[in-house]
DNA sequence: TTTATGTATTATAATGAATAATACATAAAC
DNA sequence: GTTTATGTATTATTCATTATAATACATAAA
């Protein structure tokens, strides 16, 4: 799996690849047990710190994406808790990225496009 | 109009409320060429700084939602420019939501249900 | 002349993000 | 047993962002 970092977004780094990890989760271009790469391959590889790769890592767990242990490294959890619902965050940000759509004359067909392509 | 705030939240004040103004233009609670609270009159009423208010009108007149003069105050614009397309980085938002949302098990027909009920 | 508007200025404090350089606990590999 | 590789902990530092505080300014209507 390829992780890009934009380093001009105002996205911090740490949130860009925990981001895409849960992207690449959800679309099963990590499957699930799957193993992710090493603390130190991973920040080597992007050329960053690796205690931000740490702290990625520790908070996917925190989130019940991952697992991690000392001697496995990182894989990707095989049952994932299912709330069934979106989280008040999620809906907050979906009102706003719907309302700005919607002003820049974004047609509403377009986003269900998105949706479809998406899920 | 009521702008509630968050101070739990992790988006920033100003960001909060900018956001909250776009929606309120987006689904007409704030109609074009409607006058918005003076910069002081908000700080007063949200308990925060006239800096902090005035820098979300400065970002909203760049982001072209409103227009600010020193003699008329801040109001929503008439004509706010169409590019018809999602911006790179909703487009980036809405991905994540997406993914998480299945990773949770939120139905599709969930989702679609909140563009309608949003858009 | 007063009043109200957005804005500018300068300083300060608090927080978050990222890095740097080590070190530790653990367990597999040799 | 020693080495190696794993995630994690520690401590310190730097930098940018956010928010506040207290004034002051330009402008134009009242």
């Amino acid at each position: 799996m390829v992780i890009k970092i934009d380093e001009y977004s105002d996205v911090p780094i740490y949130m860009q690849i925990r981001n895409q990890i849960v992207i690449g989760i959800s679309n099963g271009e990590l499957a699930p047990g799957e193993q992710l790469p090493t603390v130190r391959a991973l920040a080597l590889e992007m050329g960053i710190n690796t205690m931000t790769v740490s702290k990625v890592y520790q908070l996917l767990k925190s989130e019940g994406y991952i697992l991690t242990d000392r001697k496995n490294g990182a894989r990707v959890r095989e049952s994932i808790n299912k709330s069934g619902v979106l989280s008040e965050e999620n809906k907050t940000d979906l009102k706003r990225i719907i309302s700005e759509a919607r002003l820049s004359g974004v047609p509403k067909k377009d986003i269900l496009k998105l949706i479809d392509e998406y899920y």
